[in-house]
DNA sequence: CCCCGTTGTGTCAGTAACTGGCACTACGTA
DNA sequence: TACGTAGTGCCAGTTACTGACACAACGGGG
């Protein structure tokens, strides 16, 4: 029975994060999921192709946003005041709904086969804003750098914010930025040859 | 017969490579690397935890190259100059084993599931490369924001290099921390306020 | 020289992630 | 009311991986 398709895809999600909590990722068989969603096992993988994607279905909406961002941005602003308005963007959302996503963080992390699906996912989020930065005229190049390495400080103001919720993550980004141009600026440009071993 | 138990090693990773380039790494299962490789499909799994882990053996050695090439960088260097040093070596590396990793980086390159893995390697060698940050002296903090985004501008050297590899990679990895500078410098340390929407 | 502990291997049975194919059911639409 | 479509159940099959047990080669000590 066709009742929603929409239905049974949410009721997957949402078994999936239960019984991944409860009972650990491996030690959950995706017959388990389906059965909790009252669902088949067939009609688990035509939801998702995976046992681990059903924790990322959201990231298709999270790419849309984060290139959007970046194409708003206000003209006349350099890579890195973009990315930081992104950012910015970014999160607050994570700030929102932190509640709800914290015990999907929680999975992630004592996850080796889930830390390894979240980190393409950023490789993805990273090629997404790239692209939008080139959209918007940066060169190639440049837009590439640019997104990899903003996305690194971002991270770290995240994980920052996890370890010490305290601070908003906002601050945290702000100062990710700003020690990064702390770190950059005193970065010799001359190469220190050391002999070939 | 136990002869080396290394040289099985080396034969399945041999195996493995050949196979993946032939057909593909989907359609490689492990009894046939096991079958070229003259043992049991076992005997795969004893020596390496899973499929695409075959192709990643000599991450150990890198990871711990890559340590100690950060500890033995000049005293007194800022965090930025001494991952440069690093990163120096590890590129002098890549560039003299060029021709034998390159059919391995193809692989990668072509297979999702692999380049999953790829970049999980890459966080551990940015744990790696922090914490030797932090053997140094360098405060955790800063030690892990100047690992995550030193290593996200190498890898813009590296694949700079790959699509351009007329110029060698030690040019790319000095053009990738100058341009960085560049970038970080003109960042507005003012919060742009937006309305919450 | 033989005994023995260690290490690497082969074999077998089993679990579970996925996939393809086919039939069926609900639903919107002409 | 007939029909096309989307979502589902069921079944059979492949393959990645695991645990258990037995066996073979090697090394050293008596």
């Amino acid at each position: 029975m066709p009742r929603s398709g929409a239905e049974a895809r949410r009721r997957l999600r949402e078994a999936a994060l239960e019984l991944y909590l409860e009972r650990g990722f491996d030690q959950t068989t995706a017959a388990e999921i389906a059965a909790r969603a009252g669902v088949n096992e067939r009609t688990f993988f035509r939801h998702f192709p995976d046992k681990r994607e059903v924790l990322f279905d959201g990231d298709g909406d999270l790419r849309a946003a984060l290139a959007q961002a970046v194409a708003e941005a206000p003209d006349g602003l350099e890579p890195f005041a973009v990315l930081l308005h992104a950012f910015r963007r970014s999160a607050q959302e994570l700030e929102n709904t932190r509640p709800y996503s914290e015990p999907r963080w929680k999975v992630i992390a004592a996850t080796p086969a889930l830390r390894e699906r979240e980190l393409a996912k950023h490789a993805w989020l990273v090629e997404a804003v790239a692209e939008a930065l080139r959209r918007r005229g940066t060169a190639a190049g440049v837009a590439d750098l640019a997104a990899r390495t903003g996305w690194a400080a971002y991270q770290h103001a995240v994980q920052a914010w996890v370890d010490e919720p305290a601070q908003g993550l906002s601050v945290h980004l702000e100062r990710a930025f700003d020690e990064l141009r702390a770190l950059s600026s005193t970065a010799p440009p001359g190469p220190d040859r050391t002999p070939p071993n």
